[in-house]
DNA sequence: AAGTTTGTTCAATAATCCTTGAACAAACTT
DNA sequence: AAGTTTGTTCAAGGATTATTGAACAAACTT
C-alpha cells in the first residue's frame, strides 16, 4: 500500500505521511471548505481523496490525517450525501473504502441540492404564506413584496441555468 | 416618523415596533444570512432596511431590531461593504441613516467581490506556488493537478458569467 | 459462541464565532 | 470649554459548531 513521497522536512515522531504536494492540496480543499463554511474536517477528508491514488478506507483516513474516527465517519457521511465521495469495493478488503467524486460538474449538482435547493424551498413557501396578508400593505411594501417575488422567481428559473455552468 | 401598522398581538410592555409583515420579511432575511453563513444580525438589518420605507439611523435600528449598537455598528459596516446598504443624507438630522440597496444585480456584485472574488485568488496563488513542484510528480498527481487547474480556470472564465445572471 | 473488525452515535470538550456593553474618539452645540 | 450626540472599537461573555473518544451495534471469523 505505498504512499507516495514522504516530506522529507518531516519532524520527529511525526512521521509523516503525507507529501508537500499532498499536503498543499489538501489545505487548498480545507479553505475552499472555509469558502462554503464547511468544516475543516470534510476539506481535509475530500483533499486526502483527491490526492490519493488509491480509495481509501475509514481508519487509514484517520491515520493519515490524524482526526478521530468520529470525524471521519461524519465527514464522509456528508461528503457522500453530496456524491463528493463514493464507496468502492475493494476485493479481500472487509472495510468499505472512499474515492473522490473528481467530476466538478457532479459536485456542484451535489452542493446545489442539498445546500442551496432547501433554502430556495423554504423561502418560496414562506412567500406563498405572505401572499394572504399582502393585500393590506402600505404602497411601499406591497412594492417591496413584489420585488421579492420577482427575486425569488429568477432564482428559481436560475438554477437549471446554473446547474449548466458545472457541466462539460 | 410613523412606523408601520403594529401587530395587535404584541406581547405586554415589549411593544413591538414591528409589524407581522416586516417582521416575516425580516426573518427571510435571517434565513438568508444563514444559507451564507452570515450573522443573523446581518440578516435582521438588511431585512429591517429592505422593508423600511425611511432611511433609518443606527439607534433607530438598535431600538427596533433590540441589538446592541456594537452589532448594529458591525452589521452595517459589513453591509456597507457589499454595498448592500448605502448612507442617505437627512436634512436636518446630523446622524447617518441608511437605506437597503434593492437592486439584486448590486448585491450580487458586492456578494461576489467580497467573499468569492479573494477565494478564487488566493486559490490562484496557491495553485502557481504549486507549479514548480509539479514536474516530478507520480502520473497520478500529474493528472489531479492538472484537473485542479482547469477547475480553476473554469472558476475564473465563470465570474463574469456569473456576475451576468444578477443583471436586468 | 466468543472474539475481532468495522463503523456509527452521542455526550462531553474544544474551538470558533457572534453579541454585548462599556470605554473611547470625533464632531457638533450651548 | 464643558457638555451632548453619534458612532466605533474591543475585551469579556454567550451561543453555536466542530471534534473527540468511549460506548455500542452489526457483521464477520475462528
Amino acid at each position: 500500500m505505498s504512499r507516495s513521497v514522504p516530506d522529507p522536512s518531516s519532524t520527529g515522531d511525526t512521521l509523516d505521511r503525507l507529501s508537500t504536494f499532498e499536503r498543499e492540496i489538501i489545505e487548498l480543499f480545507v479553505r475552499g471548505a472555509q469558502l462554503l463554511s464547511l468544516p475543516k474536517s470534510v476539506g481535509e477528508i475530500y483533499g486526502l481523496l483527491y490526492s490519493s491514488e488509491t480509495p481509501l478506507s475509514l481508519d487509514q483516513i484517520v491515520e493519515l490525517l490524524r482526526i478521530s474516527k468520529g470525524s471521519a465517519s461524519q465527514g464522509l457521511r456528508f461528503l457522500s450525501s453530496l456524491a463528493a465521495v463514493r464507496k468502492v469495493y475493494v476485493p479481500g478488503d472487509r472495510r468499505d473504502h472512499y474515492e473522490a467524486e473528481v467530476r466538478l460538474r457532479r459536485l456542484g449538482e451535489g452542493l446545489l441540492r442539498e445546500r442551496v435547493d432547501p433554502h430556495i424551498q423554504s423561502g418560496q413557501e414562506r412567500l406563498e404564506r405572505l401572499e394572504v396578508l399582502a393585500d393590506d400593505l402600505s404602497p411601499h411594501l406591497q412594492e417591496r413584496y413584489q420585488r421579492l417575488k420577482k427575486w425569488h422567481t429568477r432564482a428559481r428559473r436560475m438554477m437549471p441555468f446554473v446547474r449548466r455552468v458545472f457541466s462539460k
